[in-house]
DNA sequence: ATCTAAATCTCGTCG
DNA sequence: CGACGAGGTTTAGAT
C-alpha cells in the first residue's frame, strides 16, 4: 500500500453494522490510533469499586495509552473510565438462532489494582478512527510552584527579614514547602496553596509544626504561617485556635 | 422538515472546509446536540491559571450542558477543558488576501469565576454531531457512605458494645462522619475512608477531635477512630502520636 | 454563591 | 511499586 501524501489521518464509519464496527474499532486500536465510538450501550464496572450503568447513547474513546473514557452528554468527568496502561480488547458477540441481539462488547482491563471495564453495544452509530501528531507540552502558570518562586525570590514579599533557608524540607508529617527562620532567628514553617483555603490546609500546616517541633526537641516554638489568596472563616478561626498566621499572597499571573 | 423514522442521530464530515466544520459545529451546538472535532489546532487558557498550547492534532468535545473538552492522544485528562455551564462560541476568522491562513476559533467563557478557553483549528480533519438520548444514572457501590451503612448496621464491628449516635454530627472544625458512644459512655469520633488512608485523614480526625474537645468543654477525652481497609506507616505513627486509634473495614463489595 | 469533604479522584515526583 | 501532596482538581450536598 502507498500513501502518496500522509497517511490515513481519519477515517469514520457512519451506522456501520456491529461486524463492521469490531473490524475498524480492532484495527485502530492495533495501529495505535484514536478511537472513538457512538452508540447505544451499557457499561459494567468492576475494580476499586463497582457501577452499573444500563442502556442509553454515549460516546466512548480508547486511546493509544490504554485510557478509555465512556461520556454522556453531561458533566466534564466521564461516567465511566479506565486509566492509562490498559488493555483493550474488542469483540462480537453473535445472537443465538435470530431471536437474540447481537453485541460488540469492548473491555479494558488492568491489574494492580485489578479493574475491569465492559461497555456492551448494541448499536453502533458512529466510529472513528483518528491518527494525529501532538509533539507539544502545556504551559502552564499560575500554579503552587510559580507561587513559591515568587516568594523565594522576594521573601519580603513574607514579611520583613524573612530567611528562606530550604524548599521541600522533610519532617516526620512529610515535607514543608519552605523551611526558613525570621528576623529573630525563629524557625518558619510555610505552607504553600495557590488558591482560597479551607480547614484542610490547616491541618497540613499544623502536622509540619507539630513534626517539626517535635523533631528540633526544642521548646523554641516554630512558627507556621499559611500563604494564599485568602482563607475561609472557618480555616481562621483554626489558625487562631492553634496559633497558626496566615499572609495573603497569590501565584503571579503572567 | 419531517423525520419520519428518527431524527438524525450522527452527522460527520471528512476533511471538511473550515467554513464546513464552522456551520456543522454552529448548528450542532444550536440543536444541543454533543459535537467533536479532531484537528490541529492550539489552544489558549486564562482563568483560574493560564496555559498555552502549541498546534497539535487534537480531539476536542462540546457537550450541550457547556463543557468542552480538548484531548490528546495520551492521559486520562483532559489537556483543556472549560465546565459544564458555559458559552460556546465559533468562529471563522478569514485569512488576509491569499497569503495569510485562515482558522477556526471555538471559544467557550463563563464568569464567577472568569474563564475563557480558545481553541484555534488551522485544520479539522473530521467533525462530528451526535444527537441521542440517555435517561439512566450510574449505579455505584464500593463508596464511603456505603461504608457508613455497613457500620450503622452491624456497630459491634467496630467494637462491641458501640453506640451510633449522630452522622454528620456538626463541630466547629466540620461535620464527623459517625458519632456515638462506647460501651464505657465515651464519646467517640469515627472518620471513615474507603481506602487506605495517609497523614491528611488523620490530620483530619484529630481536628474534629480536638473540636469537640473543647465544644464538649469537658475533660472527658474524645475517643477518635479511623476506619479504612488499611494505613500508611507514617499515618499510624501519627495516630499514636495523638492518641488516636484505627480499626480496618472495608465497604461491602456487592 | 460559598463552604466542606469525597473521589474508581488523576498526575507527577520521589524513595 | 507505594507514598505523598498538588490540582485550572470535579462533583455533590448543605448553608
Amino acid at each position: 500500500m502507498t500513501r502518496s501524501e500522509d497517511e490515513t489521518r481519519v477515517d469514520t464509519l457512519e451506522r456501520p453494522s456491529l461486524e463492521a464496527a469490531r473490524e475498524t474499532i480492532a484495527s485502530g486500536i492495533a495501529r495505535e490510533a484514536l478511537v472513538t465510538a457512538f452508540g447505544r450501550c451499557r457499561v459494567e464496572y468492576d475494580g476499586r469499586a463497582a457501577s452499573s450503568l444500563a442502556a442509553g447513547d454515549r460516546h466512548v474513546m480508547c486511546k493509544p495509552d490504554g485510557t478509555i473514557l465512556v461520556h454522556t452528554d453531561e458533566g466534564q468527568k466521564p461516567v465511566n473510565w479506565q486509566p492509562p496502561g490498559c488493555e483493550h480488547t474488542v469483540e462480537l458477540v453473535e445472537g443465538e438462532a435470530d431471536t437474540t441481539e447481537s453485541a460488540l462488547i469492548l473491555e479494558s482491563t488492568r491489574s494492580t489494582p485489578e479493574e475491569r471495564l465492559r461497555v456492551t453495544f448494541e448499536t453502533v452509530l458512529c466510529v472513528s478512527v483518528f491518527a494525529g501528531t501532538d509533539d507539544t507540552d502545556l504551559s502552564l502558570v499560575g500554579t503552587e510552584e510559580d507561587l513559591r518562586e515568587r516568594i523565594l525570590e522576594t521573601p519580603d514579599l513574607l514579611e520583613s527579614g524573612f530567611t528562606p533557608l530550604a524548599t521541600e524540607r522533610a519532617t516526620p508529617a512529610g515535607a514543608v514547602d519552605i523551611y526558613g527562620e525570621d528576623s529573630a532567628g525563629r524557625a518558619v514553617v510555610i505552607e504553600l496553596k495557590r488558591r482560597r483555603v479551607g480547614p484542610d490546609a490547616v491541618s497540613q500546616l499544623r502536622r509540619y509544626v507539630d513534626a517539626l517541633e517535635r523533631d528540633l526537641h526544642a521548646d523554641a516554638a516554630v512558627r507556621g504561617i499559611l500563604v494564599a489568596p485568602s482563607v475561609t472563616d472557618r480555616a481562621s478561626r483554626l489558625l487562631s485556635d492553634h496559633g497558626l498566621e496566615f499572609v495573603s499572597l497569590e501565584p503571579p499571573a503572567e
